[in-house]
RNA sequence: GACCCCUUCGUCUAGUGGUUAGGACACCAGCCUUUCACGCUGGUAACACGGGUUCGAGCCCCGUAGGGGUCGCCA
């Protein structure tokens, strides 16, 4: 199920492979684009969920691209987080993943482009004269915004041999107006916008620049990315004019807060998908919940992938940032938990319990638990209360008893053990005629069923709370039910 | 600080000028019951505030407040 790591292909990129002149772009293509920083985050999957619904929803195409120009921070193992993060999700790419890295030359291409257009200029302002600027902007109250004077300067007074910056020589009149999908019209000034960097002094092209060359040249037709990105947007509509390239269509999604409503940080606990896997969570209760999470279809909560597919479109997107509630994520793990397919379930579960020293393994062991599934998954919100709920037909006898278990094991409650297990030894161990015995039993002497059930609850399993008494008579089978009872009884 | 975005129950949301403002989670009560869950029934609970526009505003406009985001030769 893990996805394969593909070697960053050297000089060859799927755009080769996909020559965009002969074949028509379909409707609708989007990306993820993560930049591989050792986590996918629990926002990133919602944006990486969002775009993939709307590439399947309308029969277009979901691509991946790693942003891994920060060589510092893209390692292998932070790649391989990511890919198989996606994969858990079940959010499957058309193509394999595109890493930017690997359009170095592309990017240094298209900003020598703009340089000869005369959309960008060459900047030789030093760090320490930008930092002077970035002071008198602040100053002068209009932001941190900066002027370049290498904008109109005559290039010959260059200083010779020093490292220059290629920027952007963005429209100083007029405003650049994005029309969001999600966020509506967005206009600025574009006397608020300096000209961006394309490429730094070293050669090495800019975030923002490699972006637009990259969605361009994949064609992306739909940009469905975090707010956060918003403001950004603007620089590289410029881009897209600069080259004369039509933007593809933007949406900006709002981004997940803490359930305190500020950024979600480490402070909020989990944020990454494997920090959410690891508490036992499904993946398809986390793409049910996340998709939930900004975006609604009328009454619907609990929807599969398929009916996801179906129903999510860029309209269902609300405008406003949203808050993570474990609580509902829990709700919604539970139905998952409950509607899944009980081999998938119990393989999790043993392999949970398969940790733990000293509790039995082997055929028994899957045999006990899987004969108790279906009772256990009602009563579980994650895999990991599935296996703490289902530990005790694997443990050794003495069994350990919590508290209240202890206390029902009275003197008297353990003569009347003693008592039935003689009958329990002659009966049938199906559900029904433990049920019916037991009933009988108790009718013969008077007693209401919760007066042996409990006990012998007690004795069986430790505690005062499980499925029903004789499915769990059933799945330990009536020798170690037997044992349990005899190990009480006496002790 | 400048710019941009946002604002319906505690939370996620439905709602696109006329609704008893709906659903879900959570919470509370009851039912079911051998415990715990599940399930079922019922309940508490919201249009941030102030001005307009309109016969009529949660829905339109303008402010205010609060929250968030962006302002890097990071991504």
């Amino acid at each position: 199920m893990a996805a394969t790591l593909p070697a960053a292909p050297p000089g060859v990129t799927m755009l080769e492979a996909r020559p965009m002149s002969d074949t028509p772009p379909p409707r609708v293509r989007t990306r993820f684009a993560p930049s591989p920083t050792g986590m996918l985050h629990i926002g990133g999957a919602r944006t990486a969920l969002f775009n993939y619904l709307f590439a399947r929803h309308h029969g277009g195409e979901f691509l991946l691209r790693i942003e891994d120009t920060d060589r510092e921070r893209s390692t292998e193992a932070a790649i391989r987080v990511i890919l198989d993060g996606l994969a858990w999700l079940g959010l499957e790419t058309d193509a394999p993943p595109l890493f930017q890295s690997s359009r170095h030359a592309r990017h240094v291409e298209v900003a020598q482009r703009m340089l000869a257009a005369g959309h960008a200029y060459r900047c030789y302002l030093t760090p320490a004269e930008l930092a002077e600027l970035r002071e008198k902007a602040k100053a002068a109250g209009r932001g941190m915004r900066i002027d370049s004077p290498w904008r109109d300067r005559d290039p010959a007074e260059a200083p010779a041999g020093a490292p220059f910056a290629i920027r952007l020589r963005a429209p100083r009149e007029g405003q650049t107006v994005v029309e969001d999908l999600v966020q509506g019209t967005v206009r600025v000034a574009n006397a608020e916008l300096d000209d961006m960097i394309l490429l730094r002094s070293d050669g090495t092209p800019t975030y923002l620049h490699a972006v637009v060359v990259d969605d361009h040249d994949m064609g992306i037709t739909h940009v469905i990315r975090g707010d956060d990105h918003l403001t950004n947007t603007f620089r590289q509509v410029q881009v897209y004019d600069a080259m004369g390239w039509q933007a593809p269509r933007f949406a900006h999604v709002p981004l997940i807060h803490g359930p305190d409503g500020a950024k979600l940080s480490k402070r909020h606990g989990a944020q990454s998908v494997t920090e959410f896997r690891d508490m036992g969570y499904l993946p398809e209760a986390l793409c049910n919940y996340l998709l939930r999470l900004g975006w609604g279809h009328g009454d619907a909560e609990i929807l599969s992938r398929e009916q996801a597919v179906d129903l999510f479109d860029i309209d269902g997107v609300g405008r406003a940032p949203s808050r993570l509630d474990p609580a509902k994520l829990a709700f919604i793990n539970a139905h998952w938990l409950r509607v899944a397919d009980d081999g998938r379930i119990a393989g999790e579960v043993l392999a949970l319990l398969g940790r733990h020293e000293g509790l039995l393994g082997g055929a028994e062991a899957e045999r006990r638990v899987r004969a108790l599934l279906g009772a256990l998954k009602e009563r579980a919100k994650t895999l990991l209360d599935l296996a703490d709920a289902a530990a005790f037909l694997l443990r050794p006898l003495p069994l350990p008893m919590t508290p209240k278990a202890e206390a029902l094991l009275t003197a008297g409650n353990r003569a009347v053990l003693r008592e039935l297990a003689a009958t329990l030894a002659g009966v049938a161990f199906t559900p029904e005629a433990l049920d019916a015995a037991l009933r009988e039993w108790c009718a013969a002497r008077e007693m209401k069923l919760g007066a042996v059930a409990q006990p012998l609850r007690a004795a069986l399993t430790g505690s005062t709370a499980s499925p029903g008494i004789e499915a769990v008579l059933v799945a330990l089978g009536r020798e170690e039910s037997l044992r349990r009872i005899a190990a009480t009884a006496q002790g």
